[in-house]
RNA sequence: GCGGAAGUGGCUCAGUUGGUAGAGCAUCACCUUGCCAAGGUGAGGGUCGCGGGUUCGAGUCCCGUCUUCCGCUCCA
């Protein structure tokens, strides 16, 4: 089955409380969407997943969580305020936009590299993908920030503070999880392409020798992570080098892991090999040298940088996509979405088979009680028990369990799977740990993460 | 920003040649229900994106505006 459309997830989503269009009622705002109730719960499972397999259980990683708004010099150090100042020009007559800076000639005297038009192309106009705010009451030029289009430079400004305070040695790793904002022309396609987003990077930092290998090293373990870890369809992923033309002003390598959304083979992540060129602008704009002592050599250098750098957006937005699916039953369709327990927003649902029983209810309401501090768990009786299930099936809670009028003679209820719709018969008094242990059983991140040598 | 399409209850839509809004699903309550979206009764919910104009009267006609969606560009 190949991937659903968006508006089916779009409309689950919204249906289920996953994603809203931001500030709705007011007409909404392009490239701005809002987590409900069951989104945040998702996007906090995508986010520990990570921050998990980058820096709990890896020696050689640590964590960072910078100020979103940082000294406006970072962002000319960086080249963003140059970079991300695209000056374009349109045609007045076929409609399309190019940068200023592929025009081989001036707008106003050449013909348009398309339809050929002369003295059609309008003037160059500035689009700064930055979007700027003022610090401090006063608006002038001097108080101008920018909300930071990446995350990765605060590791780079902080690499220093980082080294000496968790006397780091090469190779090692900086990772952070945070928002980062792009005044995109166009936002769209759902949560693919927002202006305001939440981004994970890891800046790795190896010996200049160790370049390659380690470039290769993460390019693998991240393919992994996506399949392994998140459980997306290994069919759907691809890894996917850049050409020499379409490389980032401070990459030299990249390989883009993409999926196979129904709008075609899309950017997932993209590993990146920013060379030294972060630190040596930082060390020539700020004076300060960022750099290690290298003791074999005797020799101070300036590491090279791998980053892997993922959007956690994209990532909520494929595993809802990954994890769709429709299954045909006798009389009706089945919507269930099959994702991973861990990353599930409801571990376990629990509920009546009859809803007008007091005592069944309280019994459920008890159980519901005992599951709440070990794990996620929601207690529905609004509806017969095949809608309950259905319920939960779209919303990808794994288990269900449902306590009967026989629960209160022989003090068992019922364990009820999700992709199989299989059933058990467990002893209450042991259905928390039951659950726990089957929701543990179904996590595969501890076997999948152990540290990597280098090539 | 430019071009195209669209905006009616939570969702999908119907609203005839203009006469002051309907359906299905969803939601909620009660009854029913003994394991996979059953059934019954009832309820809540929309000044038809916004503003102006034409008209005795506009969701239906005209103008403007906002927003969303698709494409151009960009990237996580």
């Amino acid at each position: 089955m190949p991937a659903p459309n968006f508006d089916v997830v779009v409309s689950l989503a919204k249906r289920r409380g996953f994603v809203f269009p931001s500030s709705e009622i007011y007409g909404g705002m392009a490239g701005f969407w809002d987590y409900g109730p069951l989104g945040v719960e998702l996007k906090n499972n995508v986010k520990a997943a990570w921050w998990r397999h980058m820096v709990t259980l890896r020696e050689d990683v640590v964590g960072l969580d910078a100020a979103i708004i940082m000294n406006p010099r970072v962002w000319e150090a960086s080249g963003h305020v140059a970079g991300f100042s695209d000056p374009m020009v349109d045609c007045r007559n076929c409609k399309l936009r190019f940068r200023e800076d592929d025009l081989k000639g001036k707008p106003s005297e050449i013909a348009c590299p398309n339809c050929g038009t002369r003295g059609s192309l309008t003037d160059p106009r500035q689009f700064n993908l930055m979007f700027a705010t003022h610090v401090g009451p006063v608006a002038d030029s001097a108080s101008i920030a920018y909300l930071r289009p990446e995350t990765a430079q605060a590791m780079f400004v902080q690499f220093d503070n980082v080294v000496t305070s968790t006397r780091r040695k090469l190779p090692f790793g900086i990772a952070q999880i945070g928002r980062s904002f792009r005044n995109e022309i166009t936002p769209g396609n759902f949560i693919f392409r927002l202006r305001e987003f939440e981004q994970m990077e890891m800046e790795f930092f190896v010996h200049p020798r160790d370049e390659d290998s380690w470039f290769a090293a993460w390019v693998e373990e991240r393919h992994r992570w996506w399949t392994a870890v998140l459980g997306i369809d290994g069919g759907r992923i691809r890894l996917r080098p850049h050409d020499a033309d379409e490389l980032s002003h401070y990459s030299k390598q990249t390989t883009d892991i993409e999926y196979a959304f129904p709008i075609g083979w899309s950017e997932l992540e993209g590993v990146a090999d920013r060379t030294d060129f972060d630190l040596r602008a930082h060390s020539a704009a700020s004076g300060r040298k960022l750099e290690v002592f290298d003791e074999a050599s005797g020799e101070h250098i300036v590491p090279y940088v791998i980053e892997p750098a993922m959007g956690v957006d994209r990532a909520v937005l494929t595993v809802l996509v990954d994890g769709y699916t429709e299954e045909q039953l006798a009389k009706e369709t089945r919507v269930v979405l099959r994702i991973r327990p861990e990353l599930a927003p409801v571990k376990v649902a629990v509920m009546p088979l009859l809803r007008n029983r007091p005592e069944i209810v309280a019994r459920a309401h008890d159980l519901a009680a005992e599951l709440r501090p070990l794990l996620a768990t929601m207690y529905d009786d609004t509806a017969s028990i095949g809608k309950l299930y259905r319920r939960q099936d779209e919303i990808g809670t794994p288990f269900c369990v449902t306590v009967d009028p026989e629960s209160l003679d022989d003090g068992a209820a019922t364990i009820r799977e999700r992709d199989t719709m299989t059933q058990e018969r467990v002893s209450m008094a042991l259905i928390p740990q039951r659950v726990a242990d089957l929701v543990a059983g179904r996590t595969a991140w501890e076997g999948v993460a152990r540290e990597r040598d280098p090539a």
